[in-house]
Order: C-alpha cells, then structure tokens, then sequence
DNA sequence: GCCAGTTTCAATCAAAATCTGTCAAATAAA
DNA sequence: TTTATTTGACAGATTTTGATTGAAACTGGC
C-alpha cells in the first residue's frame, strides 16, 4: 500500500466511522503506530481531521467536496427532514435554501415527482441525475466551504421564480426574529421568501434563543416551522403567538 | 508490449483500482522500475493521473457522475485545453461552457489566480474548493446527464456578466458556422458570446466537418479557435479566411 | 486532593524505500 | 548506414518508515 492509498483509506474510515482509534488503523492498513500517527498529524493539518488522544475524529470539513456529510446528519435533522418532506404534493415545485437540515430533506424527495429550485451546491450534486425531479439551479458567486450560490445573480434569478414553499435553515431564531451568519446569505434569503407562497422554516431546537450577526426577518413572516422534539413549551407558544404552526418531528 | 500500450494499462489499472504502487505496476506490465517512472510522470504531465510517492493515483475529482466522461478526455484533449489556458492572464476573467475540453480547462487553471464563471456542474465541482478561484456559477434548468445549467434562468444571469475570454465547445463545425446538439444549449451559448470580448472555440478536430442539430453561429463570431494537430491545411485555411486565429495544440 | 500504574504522545535516529539524474545499451526511424 | 528514441541499470540524494526513548496525559484507588 502507498502513502497516498493509505492515508486516504484512513481519512475514508474516519468519515465513515466519525472516530477510530489509533490501534484500529495499525491493525486495518498494516502500518506502525509511528506511521499511523503522522499521517494523522498530516491530515489534522490539512483539516480533514481532528486528532485526539488515542485516535481521531471527523471535522466535517472535507477537501474536495461539500457532500456525502451524513455524519453531521443527526437524527433529530432527519426526523425534522422526514416531517418536512412530508408537507409536499406531488408535483410541486419546492425551494431548498443551503444547509445540512435542508439537504438531509433533499435526500427525502428521491424518487418523487417534483420541481426543486436551489442555490445548494450539495443539493443540486445530490439530485442532479434523479430521472423524477426537475432541477434548477440558482447561480451566483459560489460561497466557499458551504456550497451555496449568493450574491446579485443569486437575488436576480430568484426574482424570476416563483414556488408553493421554501424549505429555510436559519443561524438562530429569538423574538426578534430570524438571523444567519452572514449578510449576503440574508440578502438571498429574503429574496427567496419573496419567491415562495408559504415559508417553511426548518431547524433544530437548539437555534431556539441564539441570534447570530445578520438580522433576516421577523418571526411573522414565517408560516410553519418544523422542529425537533428539544423544543420548550415557551417557545413554542411564543413562535405560535407570531402566527406560525409549530410541528415537532418525532 | 508497446510504449502505448503499456501506458494504456497503467492508466486503465489506475483508473479501476484508484491507487497503484510503481512495484506492482512493474510486476504488472514487466517493465523496469525506470520506464514506469517516466510513463508515470508523463501521465502526471498530460494530468490523468497524479503521481505520489510509490506510486500513483486517479485524479480523483469525479464526485457526481458526469465525469465519469473522463476517459474520454484524450491525449488531445489535454493538449487543447493546455494551449488554452495558456492564453489566460493572471487575474482575468473567463466564461467556461460545459463540455469535456472546457472541463480539462478548467482542471489547468487549478492553483492559479481568476475569475472563472460557468454553467457546468462538473465545471463548478472541480473549482469550488480552490482558494485562488473566485468562482461564479450560472444557474438555469439543470439539464441531466451533462450537468450544464440552459434556458432563461442562465441566458438572464449571463446577461449580467462581462469577462475577458469565453471557452467554448461545439458539437460540430462545417463552413456554414458553429453546431451544437441541442437548442436550449445553443440559445444559451449565444449569450456567452455576448458577454465576452473574445470567443475562444475549444475543439479536437473531429469535430471539423461535422455539422449537428441546432446551429449557433457563423465562423466570422469566433476569434481564436484550439485544436489538435489533426487538423488538416485545408481547414486551418478555411478557419484563418473568416478571421479565426488558429492554434494548434502539439 | 494525591499517587502509582498505564496509555499515549513527541522527538530522534538508523534502516529501508523511493526518487532524480545520468549513461550506455537496445531499439526504432531516417 | 546514421540518427533519434526508448529502455534498463546504477549512484547519490531525499523521503518515509519503524523502533526506541523519555515526557505528558489519563485512570483508578486511596
């Protein structure tokens, strides 16, 4: 086995696995501890990995490509994912903001009969050649390390769109409203909601309380949000109180 | 066995196992260590594979399936898309069509300072992670199989853009101008001539001689035109007497 | 908390493997 | 024939590897 092969047989079962230890790689490639901890030690430098005492873990930030991120997929995002889905017709057409949330309800509509809008580069990877569903991809300058494409050619065609509803991932939600981590991804975002009938926010309750540094939108403008099973009382009944059906995924 | 062949098998044993170590190449054609480092690193020159230390690997950027065309990336095609991204300048700004050729363009302007804006999935895979690479993607209907976004969505976010230099590829070429195979396609590759100060067709020179379903544009249109030496005086005079720039990749 | 025993880590070094460059022999081309 | 290209072999430089060592971190009992 070469270098190459073997470190990249490393960074496979760490993604895979999410952890090993540093014993199981010497047994699985065949190689010393020495070795075994250098190419950890390369791969934690270049990222793909973190290095812990005893082994290593994943990061989620893979080189060469956004998706395949099943290991950040947790089950509460697919619960929400599964319930999200679920809220589609036959037929029409959906569009899906960036996000781990939001893919994990992209890989739902496999198989189905739909027309999906998205600026998701991951999205758009995933159902690029599912014979049922009718892609369009919203362009723009593509943003690094999430994928998603934003910007004025992003907002321009958006503009030209129109869909029933918008599955969208949110930063963090407080009473004021919603907020994501950058003001170009909100500028898009808005444009998006202006794009879609019904605005369907998708998250996991622990964005409940956060803010985060660009202000989106107020709480009103959201129709349904779909959440996992962490989320109180209180907010419920205060998303509730701004109009918006709360379902929690199971 | 010869020099041909022999690189013929190392490429394809590259190609199905992924990795490969220089021994068991050496067991595997009956070569010298030697001669498999020089067909290595002439591999690794025309870029279809990458060499590492003992051995080599696939340049493993297919991550959706439409680049499984690879293999059809030829010596020649190397060769094309070489002798054009040579023609870029640090810091510009380039159109990138879908396309096989366009696509081994896009592979040579890795490490390098640009612009690059495109409608190719493929395209947008390769470059997205890059840090050099300010990447710009053109949205549209996602059309399946060759992953090149077309139709309104694309033409209106073309409209947008201003750049240097657009590479294109074409399905055929005769006298009477440009082919390609599809209309949508070709409506869309009309605005890209648009938007570009010069039209830079990318071709091998099978394509001469042969027309296609849908036409795009008379020869005057183009400025530059790439091809392999397989072109014949004839056609090079032909191109050069409506204004066209010939360069012939060697 | 503290300590002893164990595991894991980083640093170092010599051996092994691999690479580069060169050169002459073998082969193909003119 | 002569010339150019390809091939295999070899020497020296470079990189990788595995073993070893002492230091650091973790564990469980007190």
């Amino acid at each position: 086995m070469i270098l190459d092969e073997r470190r990249h047989n490393i960074l496979q079962t760490i993604e895979t696995q999410g952890f090993v230890s540093l014993q199981s790689l010497v047994e699985l490639v065949g190689a010393s501890e020495s070795t075994i901890r250098r190419d950890l030690e390369y791969l934690d430098r270049i990222g793909q990995i973190r290095r812990t005492r005893g082994g290593a873990s994943f990061t989620g930030d893979s080189l060469t490509g956004f998706d395949e991120r099943r290991g950040q997929a947790t089950a509460e995002k697919q619960a929400v994912a599964r319930v999200a889905a679920g809220l589609i017709q036959p037929g029409e057409a959906v569009l899906l903001d960036g996000g781990t949330t939001t893919l994990e309800v992209a890989r739902q509509l496999i198989g189905r009969a739909l027309h999906v809008v998205t600026n998701s580069l991951p999205i758009v990877n995933l159902l690029a050649n599912q014979p049922e569903i009718e892609l369009i991809q919203i362009g723009g300058y593509l943003f690094p390390k999430t994928g998603v494409a934003l910007g004025p050619l992003a907002v321009s065609a958006l503009s030209q769109i129109h869909v029933r509803r918008l599955f969208m991932s949110v930063g963090g939600i407080t009473e004021q409203g919603l907020f994501n981590t950058n003001t170009l991804l909100v500028e898009t975002e808005r444009q998006m909601m202006l794009s879609a009938e019904e605005v369907v926010v998708v998250t996991d309750s622990s964005k409940l309380g956060h803010s985060a540094l660009a202000h989106l939108c107020p709480l009103q403008k959201v129709h349904q949000l779909v959440v996992d099973q962490g989320i109180t009382d209180e907010w419920r009944k205060t998303l509730e109180d701004a109009g918006i059906k709360v379902l929690v995924a199971s």
